[in-house]
DNA sequence: CGCTCATTTCTAAGCGCTCGCTTATGATGC
DNA sequence: GCATCATAAGCGAGCGCTTAGAAATGAGCG
């Protein structure tokens, strides 16, 4: 997930890394493009060839964040799958990424308030899709009758949620395995629908 | 809620209310002394005889907050309500409190990285506080048979992310009525453990 | 009620520093 | 040898916060 993409320079990467590194701690009203470039010993001016501006470089962030986490769920969302084990592999899916990418998530979660109204825009309409994903799921289900929840959006708006906020907190002294969270977080899942 | 607290002048709250509106908007980094103080037509100076500086300005909110949000939950958990009963009134307390204030939460939630250590750690004491009135209810439901689920922490982290997060979307097209969305939250929480 | 006086809270000005970003120029590598 | 990427230097603006002094406030008292 640390892979350099194509078209992309070493220096362009790190530089995101360290920015992610900072956004996640401090916020992006917070963080100095001094500070980033502190953090991999380059001069002020260094990240300038890469990133027109600070607001660019927080795009290039966000803009991989929600791709990111929407290819992961598209990746493992089966529809043959009955109802239920497709919304748990979807739900284990999503809170894992959010754990395993806690600091970029975090960034994609809380920091988009930097971007301007035309990039926002763009990353909302990413945000859609991600939503639309569960959204199905849980359709399919309420009309097959696997799932008893009354209101679809509801519940995706309380998966959503309950998947999202795990980057806020994560990891914490119980809590430092992605991958048994998923898990832990799937089962929640089916039981709030089922 | 918003009733001026005894021993504080009617500046200090409107400087914090400014404040409260530009930290959610734009991050506690994002904010400088002069925003807020433009918001109220006072010089940038006038703050400081009601608050030494920047940082104790959100210690200030985040005490309140985090004190706000624990009382809310306390006046209405009752334990002599049978254990869903209970569980269902106060997460949708904790869902609406979220809802009504949810700029105040916005800064409660996801500002505290301004904060020096020591202000940080007197914070996370009165958050255990607030999990603790949660994680008392499910352990007595789980020891009572009358919840099903199986860990009792990881239920208690789901049901606070849950609610938690209510202020990083709210409101939106669809949710706009606090109490309506506790509602709707008390019994996405009971479906969660029983 | 009117008056005084100490206290509190405001404003204008500004200090030293850091901000995002640009420029001019030198190093690096196909 | 030409594009790319780094640097040091620095621009204008804004930062958190302090100071000096003016205005507002409220208690005590004739």
């Amino acid at each position: 997930m640390t892979v350099t993409r194509t078209g992309e320079s070493a220096a362009a990467e790190r530089i995101r890394q360290a920015a992610i590194a900072s956004f996640a701690e401090v916020g992006y009203g917070g963080t100095s493009t001094r500070q980033i470039a502190k953090r991999l010993n380059m001069s002020a001016a260094a990240m300038y060839p890469h990133y027109r501006s600070k607001e660019e470089l927080l795009y290039a962030i966000a803009l991989d964040g929600h791709r990111g986490v929407l290819a992961a769920m598209r990746a493992v969302d089966d529809s043959d799958l009955p109802d239920s084990e497709r919304l748990r592999v979807v739900v284990e899916e999503f809170a894992r990424w959010q754990a395993e990418h806690h600091e970029l998530a975090k960034v994609v979660q809380y920091e988009l308030h930097g971007l301007t109204r035309e990039h926002y825009r763009t990353i909302t309409a990413i945000r859609r899709e991600t939503t639309e994903v569960l959204a199905e799921i849980v359709r399919r289900g309420i009309a097959s009758g696997e799932f008893t929840v009354g209101a679809a959006d509801d519940a995706v708006l309380a998966l959503s949620s309950l998947c999202v906020d795990v980057c806020r907190w994560f990891p914490s002294r119980t809590h430092r395995d992605p991958v048994v969270l998923g898990r832990t977080y799937g089962d929640l899942a089916i039981r709030m629908v089922r």
